[in-house]
RNA sequence: GCCGAGGUGGCAGAACGGCUAAUGCGGCAGACUGCAGAUCUGCUUCCCGGGGGUUCAACUCCCUCCCUCGGCUCCA
């Protein structure tokens, strides 16, 4: 298996990913708190970890993908009552938003997704190991975590607890021992609340993670992966509880951190309030075109929002390389041998299938061709840290190779070719998730049928120079939403996105 | 104050101790076209935050300063 390297938070450098079980790659990501629609900070980071996973089983490791869902928080609570309903509504409410943004976003990876209410046996069980051990303590009904019995507390951030400023933006709390204790059990008698050795009761907020991760993953597991401003507090709690409780370390191999996405150059957060939600933003943008804008920068770096104009220049570019696989495909739907006419929406048209045959039949010729070479450089991207922008810079290269052989030599080239053509776009499909929506390649359905009558109509009357007509047609198809073009001597027809 | 991530052309953003500093968007011009669109080709001179240093050679390594963003126990 090649070598993937990757930049780990603790080691402050690119690492060798190194899977603690061969080929099996345990991955946890830290989800969301569902007490609001979740924003384009979230999806920009679950369509990352989302192209780690696929990059990962396309080089053959077994990905184990695991995602928490913090639907028992504080914030949940307010939220119901100033809407006067359930807490488990809202947070079951805007987790089933959430996943149908993802699923339009294509991010389909995550083998499960654990929500803390599901654990809470586990997180008080942890708990008491964590005071059993000397670790923690309990205040009056709570619990904390004391930071002073883990020595190597602040070691993934750089801080140090003696130069932290305590009560920078959280009230000091007089049940703690010391300011930079943190809670795993709170008291409480509002809202959702479970029996516990300490009282009734919830957890506090980072001790759900440990007590999943613990549970599902084992004690030590390879990548952890979770958005910057994560690293300081809640990674390293993660790091104290459970090294702590299990006496196992690491925690996990490689900490991956994501870059924030920045709205006019502030980070977007719910609590600031200046947030583009995921659901409003795929109403402004398809979500091929948001999952490509996402991987505008590389995931390490920030990425800039500056209005639906960033949407509007990567429709653009899109567009580009959506309309070059568009050309492939329909030229492979053309040229595939023997292609009966397509069984329609719900199945895999046929010429696709033959396509994956043609693809697992022939062998990759890196020394000449061109597709496997693009390819290869791709894969090689990938490899050194996820560079996702390098190798959509390669594809931009390829789709204007593909262009031109197609305008030279469209009518001449074999299945086997144009199969070999797809290669790099076939890649980003698979590992990028990116053309999952492409439309069909337009045979045989009633709309197609319809089309065609009427571009045989503007043909005659272009043939008959009459333009008029001709022009008259092509507005009338435009204004349907059929996208019309004359090249080479062909006519060809789209249906706008 | 402390910790972390950044500062690259009009904009978004890459990379490497040494080749014209990617790629995309935008702009300009040409080819193709009846026109449009798509596509292709070329151009878009002055872009590496400031100052030192190391080196034959620095955007890249070191020091220092400035600025932006994030974190300092609520946040993807």
């Amino acid at each position: 298996m090649r070598e993937v390297r990757v930049h780990s938070t603790l080691a402050g450098k690119l690492v060798p990913l190194e899977p603690r079980v061969p080929p099996r790659i345990s991955l946890f990501v830290c989800g969301i708190t569902p007490y609001k629609p979740s924003h384009i900070g979230h999806a920009r980071t679950m369509v990352f970890f989302d192209v780690v996973a696929r990059f990962l089983s396309h080089l053959g490791y077994h990905v184990f993908y695991l995602q928490n869902v913090t639907d028992v928080e504080d914030k949940i609570l307010r939220q119901a009552t100033e809407e006067g309903v359930d807490p488990k509504l809202v947070s079951e409410r805007n987790f089933a938003d959430y996943l149908g943004e993802m699923n339009a976003l294509g991010v389909r990876s995550v083998n499960l997704y654990a929500r803390c209410s599901d654990y809470i046996p586990e997180i008080i069980a942890q708990i008491e190991t964590l005071i059993a051990k000397g670790h923690a303590y309990a205040s009056e009904g709570d619990v904390y975590y004391s930071v002073g019995t883990f020595p190597t507390y602040g070691r993934l951030s750089g801080q140090r607890t003696e130069e932290l400023q305590p009560g920078a933006r959280v009230e000091i709390n007089p049940k703690k021992r010391a300011p930079e204790d943190f809670a795993l059990w709170k008291s409480e008698r509002m809202g959702p609340t479970w029996e516990s050795p300490w009282g009734k009761g919830r957890p506090g907020w980072h001790i759900e993670d440990t007590a999943i991760t613990v549970n599902v993953l084992g004690p030590s597991y390879d990548i952890h992966g979770g958005a910057s401003e994560l690293k300081f507090p809640h990674h390293e709690a993660e790091i104290a509880q459970a090294e702590a409780a299990t006496g196992q370390s690491p925690l996990a191999r490689i900490w991956m951190h994501t870059g924030l996405l920045n709205m006019h150059g502030e980070k977007m957060s719910k609590s600031l309030g200046n947030v583009l939600p995921t659901g409003e933003a795929l109403r402004i943008a398809r979500p091929d075109v948001l999952r490509f804008y996402f991987m505008s920068a590389h995931y390490r770096a920030p990425l800039e929002f500056t209005g639906p104009a960033s949407f509007e220049e990567a429709e653009r570019a899109y567009q580009t390389l959506e309309g070059t696989y568009q050309r492939l495909r329909e030229a492979a739907a053309r040229l595939a041998p023997s292609a009966p006419a397509d069984r329609g929406a719900e199945a895999t048209p046929s010429w696709l299938d033959q396509v994956r045959h043609v693809e697992k039949t022939r062998v990759p010729d890196l020394a000449h061709d061109r597709g496997d070479q693009v390819t290869e450089a791709m894969v090689a991207s990938l490899c050194n840290d996820f560079s996702i922008r390098e190798a959509t810079a390669s594809l931009f290269a390829w789709s204007s190779e593909v262009n031109s052989r197609l305008a030279a030599e469209g009518d001449r080239l074999t299945f086997e070719e144009v199969v070999a053509l797809m290669g790099p776009f076939r890649f980003a499909e698979n590992v990028l998730g990116l053309f999952s929506h492409l439309g069909g390649t337009g045979n045989d359905t009633t709309l197609s049928k319809l089309v065609e009558m009427a571009l045989e109509a503007r043909t005659r009357a272009r043939a008959r120079k009459d333009y008029a007509e001709a022009d008259r047609i092509r507005d009338e198809l435009h204004a349907a939403g059929i996208q019309v073009e004359d090249s080479g001597g062909k006519v060809r027809w789209t249906v706008r996105p």
